[in-house]
RNA sequence: CGGGGCGUGGCGCAGUUUGGCUAGCGCGCCUGCUUUGGGAGCAGGAAGUCCCCGGUUCGAAUCCGGGCGCCCCGACCA
């Protein structure tokens, strides 16, 4: 696919909205990645669409390694499902509520322990057939009390859940802390900085619960951080610590955004749902169920609080919209056109997620945009260093750019990206 | 739901206090020419139910009443 700027839908604005106060929000709509529609409710555009594309496979794939499946669950849930286990009013009006033709009510999924533990009930028959892990993307709906910042608390969102089913305590804590795990790589593969805190189960329910938090200013959650280890806890939850229970360390206080968050949930979904198998001695036996789930459209406004500047965003390489942007100064040389177009094909060619600024816009609104959007390496191609064989190469994280041979470029841009993943 | 703020071409705003003539500015958009290394210059042009409904008035973006929408602070969450 040919990947020309003049033709993608990237409407950028040059002012701030004033419907935005945080940077992610901010920063998302100028650089044309969301749109709102009502409150809570957001279009991804293109740009917007591919980084969450690049989130998802990031978890997509750490989640196959971790031998979990991935499927569909529907978003419209009978309401007999949901009285089983009696959220259907305990859940109260974070549920969006719709009515079919013949007046049958049906909840929007706002999350899916109902249907999978249904699901598995109807299938899940033997101890065999255990352990498992069942993983999906999908859009879910919770009529917060009130949405903000933008992507960051939506009336509508993408999630990934997983649930894992053990037949006994010991196989749920051994998936739980393969999740533990799994969490781990996918956060730190998006390049974020994180902390993992104990929980509050909540409405979700069970008895073991983490919490991972992404460290950023604007976050809506107070963390007390040990200035030694790694422990770190919620400020809010009730506890009298003055130090470190770990090692005795000072505490700082940061904030954070909830990101991800694991449940031990033990036998309560299976319980109420009568969800069992037959164990090794033919006796009927409840699941025993861990949940599992991270905001994917949250991430990547995280992401953004995490890594920004005055003129915007700053990508981290693994959830970049584009890795590599080609500026040619002016459209109108055709020697800089022709340089540019073979690097493009070269850096294609190679696998890389490139993008060639081919607009009739003025050197400035193409560097101003680059730098909004958050393209993590920048090549520049332009009179001045063409005549010397040059191209200028910058990188959206620093400062200063740097001269390269237009035919070590390709290599150079390879062994920059290895190091940047 | 309680408290605060906002609503005027696509975006950012002025005008509203003290009602008045054709609703204005910057950016963006379209056409042409000139420009071309950090959001260009000149000329011409398109684009508006001034959030909605009702009222007051000779006359309402502006005053009055009601409603709706959006943002921020609190309870909620991935």
């Amino acid at each position: 696919m040919q990947m020309l700027f003049s033709g993608m839908f990237i409407p950028t604005l040059k002012e701030n909205p004033q419907e935005a106060e945080i940077i992610s929000h901010r920063l998302m709509l100028r650089a044309g990645m969301i749109r709102k529609l009502a409150a809570g409710i957001y279009s991804y555009l293109p740009l917007g669409f591919k980084v969450l594309k690049k989130v998802e496979n990031i978890i997509r794939s750490q989640m196959n390694s971790a031998g979990a499946q991935e499927l569909l669950l529907p978003t419209l849930h009978p309401r007999h499902l949901w009285e089983e286990t009696g959220r259907w009013n305990e859940y109260g009006k974070e549920m969006l509520k719709v009515l079919d033709r013949h007046k049958r009510e049906f909840g929007l999924g706002p999350t899916h322990e109902e249907i999978i533990t249904d699901l598995a009930r109807r299938e899940i028959k033997s101890y065999r057939q255990l352990p498992l892990i069942l993983y999906q993307f999908q859009t879910k709906f919770r009529d917060e009390i009130r949405p903000r910042f933008g992507i960051m608390r939506c009336r509508e969102f993408l999630m990934k859940d997983a649930y894992s089913f053990d037949k006994d305590a010991e196989g749920l804590a051994k998936n739980y802390d393969k999740m533990y795990e799994t969490y781990n790589n996918i956060f730190t593969q998006c390049g974020l900085e994180f902390k993992l805190v104990e929980a509050d189960p909540g409405l979700i329910g069970g008895s073991v619960s983490h919490e991972y938090m992404v460290l950023a200013d604007t976050g809506e959650e107070e963390l007390l951080t040990c200035q030694k280890c790694d422990y770190a806890i919620k400020a809010k939850a009730e506890h009298n610590l003055t130090s470190c229970p770990k090692c005795k360390g000072k505490f700082a206080s940061i904030r954070g955004i909830e990101v991800g968050h694991i449940f031990q949930l033990g036998t309560k979904y299976s319980d109420l749902l009568k969800a069992n198998f037959l164990d090794e001695n033919g006796k009927q036996t409840p699941f025993v169920m861990g949940c599992y789930g991270i905001g994917v459209s949250r991430i990547v406004a995280a992401a953004i609080e995490q890594s920004h500047d005055d003129d915007g965003i700053i990508w981290q390489m693994p959830i970049a919209p584009f890795e590599v942007l080609i500026l040619p100064i002016s459209i109108a040389d055709d020697k800089i056109m022709k340089v540019s177009g073979e690097l493009y094909k070269k850096l294609k060619k190679e696998g890389i997620d490139v993008v060639l600024d081919d607009r009739d816009e003025q050197a400035g609104v193409k560097f101003k945009d680059t730098d909004l959007i958050g393209i993590p390496i920048r090549i520049t191609v332009g009179t001045k260093t063409i005549k010397e064989n040059n191209v200028e190469i910058k990188l959206r994280k620093d400062k200063n750019s740097f001269k390269e041979k237009i035919s070590e470029t390709p290599c150079k841009v390879k062994e920059l990206l290895k190091n940047m993943k």
